[in-house]
DNA sequence: TCCCAGGGTAGTC
DNA sequence: GACTACCATGGG
């Protein structure tokens, strides 16, 4: 076992894990498990230190996004005009964008549209009961995320049965497209952001808002901006918007934060969905 | 009971 | 191109 020890005040667990672009850790010891394909860590962080145990220690150095400077990326937010933005990059100072495996992001977030994330969560837990493999990380039981070619080679009603819903003949469909080989994953990241949202959305069952969390997600493109339900609402509430297409409103942010588009868009979805949890 | 959730598809015009 | 009904499930 390794342990990577790290000094930032850009880096909170918590606020990381707990933001909605990862459905697969749990909370131990003032920590969490974090699992990613058939990897698992423990991550904890202590004031400015955060700590890192895994046996792949490069995988994880890039899973937590080290190699970025995150004071650069938030003094960029914390300076921004728009005060929901500032105010934002300072509540949620110790979020990164992750660097997730391309398939397991693929699928969770088919089954995260017009979805609750605790929901997402356990049909993702039970889909990797169901058919990942059960491995172990110190005494810790856990199962891997599984793969399209084994997911490919179930039916519909296996996935209803999980609580799928009408998400069920997505998983099929795309499982199958991925596992003949029909669409690369790995391919398509050699594309431009643009090429390569259009190309995930010709999956059925991926939108544009999937897809930009893909892109985001799992392939870095921090020039993405998801535009879901809690950003529509931020948009009219806090931007004083009026564009009601959800296509034009990411085009309006991205052109608004250009590189530092999916940073901005953590922080405020973060702290957007922090305010309405205290308040009730 | 209705409303909503990290929305998308297919049909219509 | 835009508008809309419909899609499962579960929590508030």
């Amino acid at each position: 076992m390794k342990k990577i020890t790290f000094k930032s005040e850009y880096f909170n667990a918590q606020d990381t894990l707990d933001c909605g672009q990862i459905f697969r850790y749990k909370p131990i010891n003032g920590g969490f498990f974090v699992f990613s394909g058939d990897k698992a860590c423990f991550l904890k962080t202590v004031g400015e230190w955060t700590y890192i145990e895994c046996e792949d220690e490069e995988y994880f150095k890039n899973f937590f996004d080290l190699n970025q400077d995150y004071a650069k990326i938030n003094g960029f937010a914390k300076e921004s005009k728009h005060k929901i933005v500032s105010l934002s990059a300072k509540r949620a100072k110790g979020v990164r964008i992750l660097n997730q495996l391309k398939e397991e992001t693929l699928f969770s977030f088919i089954i995260s549209q017009n979805n609750r994330i605790p929901r997402i969560k356990d049909i993702i837990e039970r889909t990797c009961k169901a058919l990942g493999k059960k491995l172990k990380f110190g005494e810790e039981e856990y199962y891997s995320f599984p793969s399209a070619t084994d997911l490919a080679q179930k039916d519909e009603q296996f996935f209803k049965d999980l609580g799928y819903g009408y998400r069920a003949k997505y998983m099929v469909s795309v499982a199958k497209s991925v596992a003949s080989g029909q669409i690369s994953l790995d391919g398509i990241g050699l594309l431009s952001t643009a090429s390569l949202k259009k190309s995930l959305t010709s999956l059925t069952g991926v939108g544009p808002k999937v897809a930009d969390c893909i892109a985001l997600f799992a392939y870095h493109r921090v020039d993405s901006f998801p535009v879901d339900t809690w950003i529509e609402k931020l948009y009219r509430e806090d931007f004083c918007g009026t564009l009601t297409d959800r296509n034009k409103i990411t085009e309006w942010f991205s052109n608004e934060f250009g590189e530092y588009s999916g940073y901005v868009q953590q922080y405020v979805f973060y702290y957007k969905r922090s305010l309405e949890k205290y308040e009730n």
